[in-house]
DNA sequence: ATAAGGTCTGTAGCAGCTACAGGCTCAAGA
DNA sequence: TCTTGAGCCTGTAGCTGCTACAGACCTTAT
């Protein structure tokens, strides 16, 4: 009752290396109900087809695009329902834009001041340093 | 035997407050050995002084400034060793500003994306949508 | 005397994973 | 056939940096 891998099903490793997600990940991703909870073997191995591929895919990539975990639930309940809107998507999407875009704004004026700090440093061996006064200030 | 507050100690609600920190992180930030285990009234009470609150103001700048807890521990280790050079100072700085930068990087990167996909939708109410498209490659 | 507030402790929770330990199962070699 | 080693299963603990309780004590005001 062997279930080896020539059929079309995949194992969780092979589900992990096809998309580049860490093999435990997938299971959390189950737990959480971002993916489906996958059919059996017998002896209780997942097994993913193409679809469970797809949906990774497109998880992976809304987390690269830096979606949190519910902004992507809320996208896949959408997709689930099958009569999600190109106006829904958008609106999720511009507010997770604008999100990245204080992001930046806030992490260049960290640069700014850790850049025009650093710069006085006379980076000598002595104890006194700009840095420092920045910083107990 | 009451220590009420007319001395020159404050209590952990008025360091908070004076430093605009959370009353539980200061215990936290003592927890991991951040700031040091400030003596106390007969009746267990922590009792801070200006020490205390200059300490506080450096993590939370630091903090503000996106340094991790680790680097932070390691400026304060070269302070309180009274002997940290320009240069250390420096060199930690330095490290945390590319990271800013790399990040920086990142999320434009994102942003691109994400806004280039988003100007492509129509905000109708279609099921087709590119942001979809452009999650699901 | 008592009620309301502050403080104390330890512990659990958040996001988003990641990494074990301890036990099955499976394929292949001797 | 037996055994070895890899792979899979489960549950749970750890990571970062807090934040928020519960339940017990202390302090202050009335």
């Amino acid at each position: 009752m062997s279930d080896h891998g020539s059929g079309k099903g995949l194992k969780r490793a092979q589900l992990a290396r096809q998309t580049g997600c860490n093999l435990e990940t997938i299971r959390y991703y189950e737990k959480i109900g971002m993916m489906p909870e996958p059919p059996r073997t017998a002896s209780g191995y997942r097994v993913y087809d193409e679809a469970h591929v797809a949906r990774l895919r497109f998880i992976l990539r809304g987390r690269e695009l830096g979606f949190s975990i519910e902004e992507l639930r809320g996208l896949l309940r959408l997709v689930d329902r099958g009569t999600q809107t190109c106006a829904e998507v958008k609106a999720v999407t511009q507010q997770h834009l604008a999100a990245v875009r204080a992001k930046i704004v806030d992490l260049k004026r960290i640069e700014k001041v850790l850049a025009t700090t650093a710069a006085q440093c006379s980076g000598k061996q002595v104890p006194e340093c700009p840095v420092l006064d920045a910083l107990a200030t």
